[in-house]
DNA sequence: GGCGCAAGGATTGTTGACAATATTGTGGGA
DNA sequence: TCCCACAATATTGTCAACAATCCTTGCGCC
């Protein structure tokens, strides 16, 4: 009983739903994962919770230690910048390879994407303004044609979404980092490849000067 | 019976196990790996093959679509290449991290691989050459002390290390790389993260037009 | 001879019970 | 009062059996 979401097998279906409740802050960090309870809360097996929580601790959102159980993985900001440093390069590949590469289709979502960036802020619109900033990084990601940095992105960005939302309600924090998304979007679509990979490393190096500022206790 | 390795829980030795029989070639690309196969042949249940098909299927090694099991992932030639790709701008990060900030002990164990480099090449030995390319990369990863780039190249790594040996084999090869690893090891040792970065993007980037020299089918 | 179709075999998915291990609580002795 | 041994509990690890699903093969029919 309770929500079954779609007709893929059980295990699947609890993997989606403890990563969803991960990422949205339904278990905060070092919360413990007691594999009795997810299979009463969810509704499923104890044997799909104990696969789907394999399946997150080798994607890094789950730590399991042997016979003591999983808890939800805590990443310090010393961890949250490193991510970060990563997905500087990474990212900035990505913008060189959209660049290069990417459908007029992509670049036009780019420039869409930004103007309503744009009018968000205008507005004031902080809420709107972090959810554009996610579907920006993703749709460079997409006009890169690059899936196996996508996938590690992906990866990491799991791993960091709290850390991203305290961000995104920084005072003032859109101002700063609106002109280096118009920067990416221009360089991207002007087909300059280390224009657009130099633009992508300057703003989240920007980012990761940021991060501390947001402190290393991500929404208690 | 047969070969217990440690005294971890018996699926964890089974994910070893897998695992390196998957990067020694014992298994290839696209071979099925049935369940009750597996947990014959490594005396082990069934419950601990399928966690650690499930764990490995994570790490990218095997692919596992829902009732018709799992197989040996098979990397093309085209996404070894993005691999690299990702390599590069990955390990450039951590070139710069280690002329930043690496420890003069770690420093000082690139001097000694390169030396051991210069060795292998001037005696011919491809093999030996090859196993020092490897822990001459370690070796930049660990001066980096940059966890996650670490963690990231690791996965990568592992999904490639098929294209990545006959590469190796390649007559000529390492007369090509070998100033390429000295470049990078001079760079890092001078402090100088900007030429480390370049440096091991440029090795990489040959790299990558090579790989289609070594065909996309690695090792029948 | 080709094509739909059903039975059989092979393989995976799921469940529940049991064993092994860690953690917590309790009482006796110094 | 403090500390240590020891039992009680909570939780994970393992296993074997069962159910569901997919693939193959052989048969009849057009």
């Amino acid at each position: 009983m309770s929500a079954e979401t779609s007709a893929a097998g059980a295990t699947e279906d609890v993997v989606d739903l403890v990563r969803a409740a991960i990422q949205h802050g339904d278990f905060v960090p070092n919360q413990r994962l007691v594999e009795a309870d997810l299979s009463l809360q969810f509704g499923a097996s104890r044997a799909a919770v104990r696969t789907a929580l394999v399946q997150l601790a080798a994607e890094g959102l789950v730590e399991r230690v042997q016979n003591r159980g999983a808890r939800v993985r805590a990443v310090s900001l010393d961890e949250a910048i490193e991510i970060c440093e990563v997905r500087m390069v990474v990212e900035g590949l990505c913008a060189a390879k959209a660049a290069e590469r990417g459908a007029e289709d992509d670049l036009a979502l780019l420039r869409e994407i930004a103007d309503d960036m744009r009018r968000a802020v205008d507005a004031g619109d902080v809420f709107t303004y972090s959810e554009l900033n996610r579907r920006l990084h993703a749709a460079v990601r997409a006009a890169s044609g690059q899936h196996v940095a996508d996938g590690v992105l992906e990866r990491l960005r799991g791993q960091n979404v709290r850390h991203q939302f305290r961000l995104a309600l920084l005072p003032g924090r859109a101002s700063v980092s609106l002109p280096q998304h118009l920067e990416i979007v221009e360089a991207i679509c002007a087909r300059d490849a280390p224009r657009a990979e130099a633009a992508m490393r300057a703003h989240l190096a920007s980012v990761i000067e940021t991060l501390p500022q947001v402190g290393s206790s991500p929404a208690r």
